[in-house]
RNA sequence: CGCGGGGUGGAGCAGUCUGGUAGCUCAUCGGGCUCAUAACCCGAAGGUCGUCGGUUCAAAUCCGGCCCCCGCAACCA
């Protein structure tokens, strides 16, 4: 048995509606990091799934007019659900939990009545502000102008009876944790959590761990009625997917504790607090590190549903391209803090980096050497004795190594060699402390050097006296082929796919893809076969492109907008005698122009029967072109006091319908039967 | 005085813990090369590091005041 082993955890996900590129990002990074741990040879766990309980869900599955269950497993397991995106976005998961699976359940039911049993759990009242229409409680900070943010009536005081978590209890020991060891990362969020919710006034609250006010949720099986609230459910999940408390798996013993949790920012405070807390209580091990990764924001500001300025992460793999996609997320952003997310920088990223570094300089690279030696290079052609030592010696750590090539070769062979060859520690060391994007600088400040190396050695130079120079031709494409595979071994945990097309390009078998063989240096037979592919990342038009994403985006904006909306009706009433006194006739058009410098206004020369012309000016010139309507019988209030409007005057005003759909404004005229006179009164 | 994060060349960021030539990507300008995905390589211009004060031989970095932006305190990556 394996003793390197590591367990790795995303947050378990609430599937109230579809995931965004937030929820993508996190377990991207999670998905790198259970990759990266498996390469250098750890036995790894990596467990993923959704938190599928509670008011919310059941809201929502009311408002589909579906049950709570089919709802989310709508939303999980159905094509495009969470299910499908991780598949696409290729997350090699070893578990997904579902907190509605039969084993979590009652693996809760088990862990609330311990707690229970322990004296952890009390019996007490949840206060709050309370809204009838919506049967939801509300903090007095979350109310609007006083009222339920959600159908803005009035609220309540009012009391439920719930059971109480005793945080309070192990205050000390959390706040001991959090100061003295380095359980939760990055640093900056430990001052914020013990400020904040522990050193505050009256110290840490207990926690309401259950309710009554829904029924979505783990029943508490010794008092009906009570369902197990959010995060004692959810929480819990990390161990009950091990077989903690049941007997779906039995994993408890060889993974548990977890080595790392990655949370969001947001909920670090109930995994930095609340989660030692709970294990505390029933004396199990706490996990060894949670890390409260950044938010991806747009424009500065935060991702939202209600701002519909959420990213779809399954559109941007589709169009990128799944490691492009994955590739971004981490190198772009550092992952302890925030992040300004845009389509710009994707595209940036992708093109400088992959297109035009990485994936320029495996095809120039392959294109030589099959230009020059037919895909094979000669005898000869690989790493020298000198050069395995000197990269050995870097290896140990020593930046040095082109020191030990000196007099062989070429001078610039050792400093790419030696850059080449110390890689892996340096990746490792990044790696080690989650910052993916330092590592991934690590690896391009390589990828670059050998741009810069072709340049340096101009191959195409030396192929046009192929008898004097052949040999060493030879050798500078093995160096960037080695420089090239050593790159692509500590490149494969963030981009999967791809990384296994170079391998297949530059001959790489399984033994030159290890973790090993990222840090020995001529691990590539000379005499490896090499092929030109496809390109491995298309250039992308960046105007081009950002018109379109925009253009798509506004459409699945537009797509998620009520189909139709009207307006409503309006509840004052107006007497008879008032609707009387409006003059509504039937007018036919005789003339019907443009407004000189007004792109709203349409004049209208009407015929209402009295023999005089009549002006009306309308703002619909966005719907209407003007020799459509010439002809036509609308209809017109005609006692409207006149009014100057771009210097003409509108005596009375057109009458329109209108609506909104998918967020547009609609009008239409409203027209009549042409065997209607001029003038005949509306009554 | 609720808590936290941030303010660094035109844009986006690193550097701040462990003071000592201000770094990276993009954009701009000039040059080189032609193997390659109009890519690659070299060079240049551009910053009084939000602001005021303090400590110091020396401050983007340490200390204090002020200004501005964002987040949290609700389920939320």
């Amino acid at each position: 048995m394996n003793d390197k082993k590591f367990y790795i955890t995303t947050p378990i996900y609430y599937p109230s509606g579809k995931l965004h590129i937030g929820h993508a990002y996190c377990t991207v990074a999670t998905d790198a990091m259970a990759r990266y741990k498996r390469l250098s040879g750890y036995d790894v766990m990596f467990l993923t799934g959704t938190d599928e309980h509670g008011q919310k869900i059941e809201g929502k599955a009311k408002e589909a007019g579906v049950t709570p269950q089919q709802f989310v497993d709508d939303i999980v397991a159905a094509p495009g659900g969470v299910l499908d995106l991780w598949k696409l976005m290729n997350i090699s998961y070893d578990r997904f939990i579902r907190t509605t699976d039969d084993y979590h359940v009652a693996a809760i039911q088990k862990v609330f009545k311990q707690m229970y049993d322990n004296g952890d759990i009390y019996k007490g009242a949840y206060k709050g502000k309370y809204c009838k229409d919506c049967e939801a409680f509300w903090t007095e900070t979350q109310l609007v102008d006083g009222k339920c943010p959600d159908c803005g009536r009035e609220v309540h005081d009012a009391q439920e009876e719930a059971y109480f978590f005793r945080a309070s209890k192990y205050a000390g020991q959390v706040r001991d944790l959090l100061l003295n060891t380095d359980f939760l990362e990055p640093r900056s969020r430990v001052n914020e959590m013990v400020n904040n919710f522990i050193d505050c006034e009256g110290g840490l609250q207990d926690l309401c761990v259950s309710r009554t006010s829904f029924t979505w949720g783990v029943p508490v099986d010794f008092d009906p009625g009570h369902v197990v609230y959010v995060w004692l459910d959810a929480l819990f999940n990390y161990m009950t997917a091990l077989g903690y408390q049941n007997g779906q798996y039995h994993d408890v013993e060889a993974f548990w504790p977890a080595d790392v949790h990655f949370v969001g920012k947001e909920i670090v405070r109930f995994h930095s607090i609340y989660w030692p807390a709970f294990l505390m209580s029933l004396g199990l091990p706490l996990p060894k590190k949670v890390y409260g990764h950044g938010w991806l924001l747009l424009d500065g500001g935060k991702m939202s549903k209600s701002k519909g300025n959420v990213v779809d992460p399954y559109l941007l793999s589709e169009r990128y391209g799944v490691d492009a996609l994955r590739f971004f997320l981490l190198r772009s952003f550092p992952f302890g803090s925030d992040g300004n997310f845009s389509n710009e920088l994707l595209i940036q990223t992708i093109n400088v980096d992959l297109a035009n570094d990485l994936g320029n300089l495996v095809s120039r690279t392959t294109a030589m050497a099959e230009k020059y030696f037919g895909g094979t290079l000669p005898e000869g052609a690989g790493a020298t004795e000198a050069e395995r030592a000197a990269a050995a010696v870097a290896v140990a750590g020593h930046e040095a190594a082109e020191g030990a090539l000196h007099g062989e070769g070429c001078q610039f062979d050792g400093e790419l060699i030696g850059l080449a060859a110390g890689l892996r520690n340096r990746y490792e060391a990044q790696m080690e402390k989650f910052q993916f994007q330092n590592a991934l600088e690590e690896i391009f400040k390589v990828i670059q050097r050998a741009n810069k190396y072709i340049d340096e050695n101009a191959p195409w130079a030396l192929a046009k006296d192929m008898e004097a120079n052949a040999h060493r031709l030879a050798h500078v494409l093995y160096n960037l082929l080695e420089t090239v595979r050593v790159c692509t071994v500590l490149l494969t945990p963030f981009m999967p796919e791809s990384c296994e097309r170079i391998f297949t390009q530059i001959g790489a078998d399984q033994s030159a893809r290890t973790w090993d063989g990222a840090a020995r240096w001529g691990a590539l037979p000379g005499s490896a076969s090499v092929t030109k592919g496809e390109n491995l990342f298309p250039r992308i038009d960046m105007a081009k492109e950002l018109a379109e994403l925009e253009r798509i985006q506004e459409e699945a904006r537009k797509a998620a907008l009520p189909a139709i909306e009207i307006e409503p009706q309006l509840e004052e009433k107006v007497d008879f005698d008032t609707f009387c006194k409006s003059d509504f006739r039937a007018v036919k058009v005789k003339d019907c122009q443009n407004v000189k410098k007004s792109d709203k206004l349409l004049k209208f020369t009407l015929d209402d029967g009295t023999g005089a012309d009549r002006q009306i000016l309308s703002g619909i010139a966005k719907w209407y072109k003007p020799e459509d309507l010439i002809g036509k019988t609308l209809v017109a209030i005609v006692n409207l006091p006149p009014r100057k409007m771009m210097g003409q005057e509108s005596q009375g005003m057109l009458i329109s319908a209108v609506h909104t759909e998918k967020g547009e404004e609609c009008l239409h005229l409203l027209m009549v039967d042409d065997a209607i006179p001029a003038g005949a009164k509306l009554c």
